[in-house]
DNA sequence: GTTGGCTGTGCAAACGGTTGCGCAAATTCA
DNA sequence: TGAATTTGCGCAACCGTTTGCACAGCCAAC
C-alpha cells in the first residue's frame, strides 16, 4: 500500500538535505547532536528502512551469499546450510540457495544468475555431473569469491573445505577387517567426484595394509540414483562370492542397497554388514542400521566455509587460498 | 580481478550513448538492426552482465523471494522449497531462504532483514512459537505480498496454501477404527499451530462418528522437541490402559515415539500402531514403519504457493486473497 | 585584525541502469 | 515537391543512497 519512506522525505519534512539525513543516520561526527536526534526520531516514526538496493549500488556490496548445492533434501546438505546460515546470519548476510540437482547445466545457469544478481560471494558443493569448470572461472574473472565445500574442485585457486574422506574410508575398512571380514565391497559414487576417488584410495590402502585381496568385482560406481544403486547391489549379490560387507558412498546408497539385500534374503548385520558415510540422524530409527558410519560434520563444514568466504569478502587483500580438512569420525553402533 | 563491463563502456567503445545501448539490449523497436547487432556483439564479447541491482533500483523489482520456514532439515520443508524453487527458477526469480527454527524472534528478525533487502514477496510457514503477527502486518504495510503455506495464519488478508489436515486426521482415525482399534491416542503439536487444532478436530470427529470414547488422557500436545515427545510417550504408556494406536503430529514425532515404545517392549504394528502425517521417504526404509501416513504433498504446496505469490507480484491489481487447500491422502502400508 | 582551525550543513556527482521526450534524417504519401 | 510520418538515436532526469568538497559561521591565537 504505502510506499516506503526515503531519506528525501525525511529531509523535506525536516527542512534539511538528504546528505545531512544520511550522515545523521550514520552517526557522522560532523553532524550536530540536535540534528541527529531530530533525524533519528523522525526516521523511527516514519518506520524508515534504508533501501539496501541503493546502498548496494553505491557500495558494491550486497550482503547476499549464493549457495549452490545438489539437493536440499539430503540431510547432509541441509545441515551444511544450517551451519552456513548461522554464520551468515550472525554477520548480517543472507543466503540465496539454489539446488543444482547434480545437473551441470542447472548449476551453470544458477551461477550465472547469481553473478547477475551481484552476490558478494558463493559457496558451492559441485554437482556430480559437472565435468567442466568454466562457470567457476567466470566467477573468478568477475572477482566474486568462491568457497567449495564437500564436493570441492581442488585445481581452482579457490579455498575449499572438505572431509578427510580417504582416512574415513580407511578407518571404516580397517574396522570391518578387525571384525573378521575380508570380502568387502565398495559401492562408490560417480568417478567425477573427488570424494569417490578418496573413498577408493582409503579402501585400497586399508585392504593392502592388512593383506586382504583386492577384488575388482567388489568395486562398483553408482550414479547416486536409486535405480543404479539397486542394479549394482544385485550385481554384487550375484557374484559367486557375495561380499560380507559393503562400504557405501553415503547413507542413501546404503539404505537402498540394504533394502535390496533384505529383499533377497540377506540379513543385515548378519549375512552382510554396511558401513557408510555421513551418519544421518534417521539411521538411528532403523532396527538394523549400518554397523558403523563415517560422520562428516556437515554443520561444521558449512560454518567453516562461510567463515572463510566472509573473510575473503571483507578482507580481500589478505586472501590466501585455504584447504580446510574437517576430520571425520567413525561412529560404531 | 577485472571489474564488470557496464553499458557506459559499451557505449563509449561503440561511440554511441548509454540509452541506445540499453534499448538495443532490450530489443527496442526504435533501434536500428545494425546498431542492435553491434551492441549485442560487443556485449557478448565483453561478457557483459546487466547489473541487477541497478535495474532493481529503477524498476523497484528484485526478482528475489524470501522464504521463511522453521527447519530446512525437515524433509517436509525441503520438499516444499524444492517445489517453490522450481516455479521461481522457471519464472526467473531467486530464493532467499531463512530458517526460523520455530523461534519467534528469529522469524521476526528474518522478516525485517528481508524487508530491508527489498524482496518482491515472501513465502512463510510460521514458527510454532509465533504468537504475534505484527511482523506480517509490517510486510503488508510495506506492500510486500505474502503467501503462507502449511503453517498458515488465516486471520491475515494474505493468501494461504495448506493441507486439509482435519480430513486427513479424520480419515486416519477412521482407518484405525476400521482395523478394530478404539483406544487411539493423539500426539499432537503445540496449540499455537492451527495444524494442531485441525488434527484434533478430525480426531474427535472420527471418534464421535464411530461412537468411540474420547479419553482426555489420550490427547497430548508436544512442543516438537524430541525430549517432549519422549516424555509424552512415557505418559501414554504409563496409563492403566495404554493406547492401541497413536496418531502422531508428523513422522518425526512418530519415529521418536515409536523408539520409546520399542524400548519399553511394545512391538510396533503389533502391540501398538502408529499413523502419522507427511509420509517421509525414509519411512520406507524402516522395518516397522507407521501403518499409515497422511501424505501432504509438500512439493505441490510449494509450487502452488510460489505461483500465487508470483501472480500477486506481477499483477497486483487482480490480487484476491486465496485459500488453497491441498487434498491430503492416506497412504496405507 | 588577519590567520587558521573547528563545527555544522548543503551541493552535486556518482553507482548502473531505464525511459520520456526531442530532434534530425530518411522514407512515404499526396 | 512539399508535408507528414517513420526511423534511429541522444539528452537528461530519475531510482535512493553515499561521500568529497565547498562554504558559512564561530572561536581561539598570534
Amino acid at each position: 500500500m504505502s510506499t516506503n519512506p526515503t531519506m528525501k522525505e525525511i529531509a523535506k519534512e525536516l527542512g534539511t538535505s538528504v546528505s545531512t539525513v544520511s550522515r545523521a543516520l550514520q552517526n557522522h561526527p560532523r553532524i550536530g547532536l540536535r540534528m541527529k536526534e531530530r533525524v533519528k526520531e523522525l526516521a523511527l516514526k516514519l518506520n524508515y528502512v534504508p533501501n539496501s538496493t541503493a546502498i548496494h549500488l553505491k557500495k558494491k556490496r550486497n550482503y547476499n551469499i549464493g549457495i549452490v548445492l545438489p539437493y536440499l533434501t539430503e540431510q547432509f546438505f541441509s545441515l551444511a546450510i544450517t551451519g552456513i546460515e548461522d554464520i551468515l546470519f550472525e554477520k548480517g548476510y543472507r543466503a540465496l540457495v539454489v539446488q543444482s540437482r547434480n545437473d551441470y547445466e542447472r548449476e551453470k545457469q544458477s551461477i550465472t544468475s547469481l553473478i547477475q544478481h551481484g552476490v558478494d560471494g558463493i559457496i558451492v558443493s559441485v554437482a556430480s555431473e559437472t565435468y567442466n569448470y568454466s562457470h567457476f572461472n567466470e566467477l573468478n574473472s568477475h572477482g566474486i569469491p568462491i568457497v567449495f565445500f564437500d564436493r570441492v574442485v581442488k585445481i581452482l585457486p579457490n579455498s575449499c573445505v572438505y572431509g578427510d574422506i580417504a582416512i574415513g574410508a580407511f578407518e571404516a575398512v580397517e574396522y570391518l577387517i578387525s571384525q573378521g571380514m575380508t570380502k568387502i565391497a565398495l559401492l562408490n559414487g560417480p568417478s567425477t567426484l573427488i570424494a569417490s576417488d578418496e573413498r577408493l584410495t582409503g579402501y585400497i590402502k586399508a585392504l593392502k595394509k592388512h593383506d586382504a585381496q583386492i577384488n575388482i568385482n567388489y568395486i562398483k560406481s553408482v550414479d547416486l540414483s536409486k535405480e543404479d544403486t539397486i542394479r549394482k547391489t544385485h550385481e554384487l549379490l550375484n557374484l559367486e562370492e557375495p561380499p560380507q560387507a559393503v562400504l557405501a558412498f553415503h547413507d542413501y546408497v546404503a539404505l537402498d542397497s540394504m533394502q535390496i539385500c533384505r529383499e533377497r534374503g540377506f540379513a543385515i548385520n548378519k549375512d552382510i554388514f554396511f558401513v557408510s558415510f555421513s551418519n544421518l540422524s534417521f539411521c538411528s530409527y532403523l532396527e538394523q542400521p549400518p554397523i558403523a558410519s563415517v560422520e562428516q560434520f556437515p554443520y561444521e563444514m558449512g560454518e567453516k566455509a562461510a567463515k572463510i568466504l566472509i573473510k575473503a569478502i571483507e578482507h580481500p587483500a589478505d586472501y590466501i587460498r585455504q584447504e580446510i580438512i574437517i576430520k571425520s569420525k567413525l561412529v560404531i553402533r
